[in-house]
Formats: C-alpha cells, structure tokens, sequence
DNA sequence: TAATTGTATGAATCCATGA
DNA sequence: CTCATGGATTCATACAATT
C-alpha cells in the first residue's frame, strides 16, 4: 500500500489529477455550520465556534468554515463534480455532513452527477445534552455513487455507526475515530484507490492503508498535512499492521 | 387523560381546528418513496413498495401514497402550515421520514414557518443488508419549534432512538413502536396536547396517553380509524396505567 | 486487580450586553 | 430597532486518580 499528500487547495490538485484513477472519495468538508446568525457561522474561527469556552486544549483551527450556505452548496458541489470525473464507474463518494448541512450535501451530491445512494448516522455518545428538548448527537455520512452500487461484490457494510470522538492523541478538532473510517473505506475495493481532498490530520488514510487500500490525501493547512504526512509515514512501518486479519 | 379522533381527510379537519390548541403536532405522512422512478413509486401500491413479497402480511393498503416530490413538498408544507397555526408558542413538530424525503422534509418544515431544530435517527436493528454496500436501516425524525425551543423546561431527551418495529401485533404497514413514540410526546408538556393527523393504529396516541398527554388524531381510513380507536380506547381503560410513574 | 470517585469536555447553544 | 460579540451553561461519557 502506498500514500500520496498534496499540499494546497482542494479544488485545484483535483484538476490536476488523471480520470478514472480513483475508487472512493471519503472525505470531510468544513461544515460552515454552528451558529444562528450568518455572522456567528462566518466571522469565527471553529475553535470559537465548536469549542468550549471552558475546554483546555490548544488544537489548531482549520481553514475554510466561513462561507455562506449559498456559496456553500455550490462550492461542495463543483468540488464533487471534480471528483466525480476522477472516480471510476460503479465508484463511491462518501460525505461527512451535520444535520444542519444534510440537505445541502444530498443537493451538492446529486448537482455533481453523483446518485445518491444513502445516508449513515454517526452516533458520538459524548455530545452535549440540550435543555428543553432532543440532543442532537449525530453526524452523517452522505453516500453517492457513480452510476449504480456494484452488486456483484460480497459486502455487506453497516448503515450505523456509534463511536466516541478520539480524546487521547487528538490533533484535529473534527478528527474522526479510525474504527469508523475503517469501515467507510471498505466501500472502496481492496487494492483500490481512496482519495480524500480535505485530510486534515489523515484519519481516513490511515483507516485506508490499514485496510489494504491506497490512499491520496490533499490537505490546505502545513500544519496539518504535516501531522498527517507524520501519521500516515507511521502507518507503513508498523510492524503489526500484518497482524490485522479478514474482517468478520 | 382524554382522545379525539376524527375520521376525514387530514387537511380538511385541521382547517377546522382552533388556533393555539395544540402543543405538539407529531405525524408519520405517507413518504411518497420507495421507489428510483416516477412510476416506481406511483405505480404501486403501499403494500407492493413497503413489504418484501415473500411476506405473508396481509396488512391494508393505505390512500395518499403516491405523488411526485416537488407535489409531496408543497402539499406537506400545507399541512405543517395548518399544523402551525394550530400550535402554541414554543410547540413542536416531529415529522418521521426516511432518508430519500429527508432534505424535502426540512424543506417543507421551513416553509411552512417551523423552526428546523434538529435530526433524530431511529434505528431499525432487524433491516435488510444490502448487497455491495452500506444498509439503510435508519428512518429520521425531523424537529421544528414554532419560535424558540421553551428552555426553561428541565426536559434532556435522546437524540437517537433504537427500537425494532413491532412484529406481533402489528396491525399497520409503517406501525411505530410504541417505546419510541414515548419519549418523542414527552416534547410535549405534561397534561398538553398531542396532535397526530395522520394517526394510521394509533400508536402516537397510545404514547401520549400513557405519557399523560392528550390525544387529537385524523384517520381518513375507516379501517385503520377503527382499529386506532379501539386501541385507544384500550389504553384509557388499562388498570396498570396510574402505575406508571414520574419519569425519572 | 477491580471498583469507585473525581475531573475534564463536546463540528453547541443561548442570552445579556454593547455597538 | 437590528446585528455582532463574548461569556455562561448543560450532562453523559471517557479517562485518570484513588481506594
């Protein structure tokens, strides 16, 4: 299995990249969410947007999570037109999303060309409670598909996960727990190719390699491509990544 | 505790309902899914969509199945409309839908003047795996608030529900369980009123009931208001029913 | 080692205050 | 008035510290 990082801005690499070369896009936008007013949603970094004010960790912000939902679809959606063009048929596009921006995504999804196919809640059982009514503890998964699911693969995946946030070791505000990642790649043949353009700190290309899958990352910010350049480096030399069996 | 339950089209016997008599509007419409094309969905009946053929159900079918989405948004955004001037300051709408109607739901919640204030997934644990891929085994509930949410009410409900439909004794297609329908009333207060204008077996008002609700529901099937009223009126005479204690 | 107690925090949300 | 800003708040859960 082998890795390739871009450095730089997630639209313009993907031009630059070949058609067909690509078996799953799995990724995460910046959501553009939290808040009620356009100024709340656009003026603050995330971390004065989804962090509390009592919370002790330094962990970087992230850049692009100040557009307006307008520009927000149609942004998502020329991005997931690019990536489209670099999928191969019968290929998938997986795309994480809040409640609020579930109905943009499904828009942005379906304007690039894509069919969608599905959604899967995430289910983080540390969210916080909200008094006078229902918590709202789940992000979601997004599934697209090029022109139909192929049916003739063995693989049966589920439509639910439920998973803590990583704590310990965290490094990006939104990083998503490798055991779910691990999952959503599978979506992605073994031996294929998973490219997502917003790495971040690399979770989905570590679940990707993890699983026998190749992995193409882009990712805007030095900071974090480093980290995810360091993470991923890691993953190639583990020495007990042989030791992963077949999945039951 | 007391129930009303009208037998007509749902529509028609909101417009004849009083202003601010209600406290929460809670409804399972008909999702108008279920099927890839136009004539897919329209050309079935519910049974043929929503009951694998080799089930022996012998369930009735039900009216209202069958329009095209940009007709299913505007004639839902009715209904919330109505349901809306019924609703005090501060209620709620719960709207069930699956996940195709998902982005039409909020839409028509929103238009219809509702406050769009989250997503709760009920997870079905017995749903059909899917060949080469991700199974869909979630429906949603889409929250509105007329307003603002009450958050002087010392109410923290789940954002997730998980529950099996119910199997013995099930008497409607889309039959809800009942363990769920009784946290989703308690968005109601305590001695207010529950409407359901699409009240199928009456699962929404036995909830309610035994949550020490009031019940409103609208059937227009005679069948099915029989069996909601039967139900119902099953419930009021329950002996084990001042057993049931203040939540905790 | 296992059980218990203690502490920090969440892709938030609400509200008072000031511009 | 509206709009922008910053600080206070909520509890289940994870994890560390302690018994």
């Amino acid at each position: 299995m082998a890795y390739t990082l871009h450095r730089g801005d997630a639209l313009t690499v993907l031009t630059r990249l070949a058609d067909h070369s690509i078996d799953a896009v799995i990724t995460d936008p910046p959501y553009n969410s939290g808040g009620r007013t356009s100024s709340e949603r656009t003026g603050r970094t995330p971390r004065a947007k989804y962090t509390s004010s009592d919370a002790a960790h330094d962990l970087a912000d992230f850049p692009g999570d100040n557009r307006d939902q307008r520009s927000y679809i149609r942004w998502l959606a020329e991005l997931l037109t690019e990536a489209y063009r670099l999928t191969r048929e019968h290929g998938s596009a997986l795309v994480f999303s809040d409640w609020r921006q579930g109905p943009a995504t499904s828009d942005a999804l379906q304007m690039a060309g894509w069919t969608w196919t599905g959604v899967m809640p995430w289910r983080k059982p540390t969210a916080r409670p909200r008094k006078g009514g229902f918590k709202q503890d789940c992000e979601y998964v997004y599934w697209g598909v090029k022109g139909t699911v192929d049916r003739s693969r063995d693989l049966y995946l589920p439509g639910f996960f439920t998973a803590s946030q990583p704590r310990k070791d965290r490094v990006h505000i939104t990083q998503k727990p490798v055991e779910v990642m691990r999952q959503l790649v599978q979506i992605c043949p073994e031996g294929g190719t998973v490219l997502d353009p917003f790495t971040g700190s690399g979770s989905t290309g570590v679940a990707a390699l993890r699983e026998g899958r190749h992995f193409i990352g882009i990712e805007l910010s030095r900071h974090y491509a480093d980290l995810a350049e360091e993470r991923l480096r890691g993953e190639l030399s583990r020495d007990d990544f042989v030791l992963v069996g077949p999945e039951k």
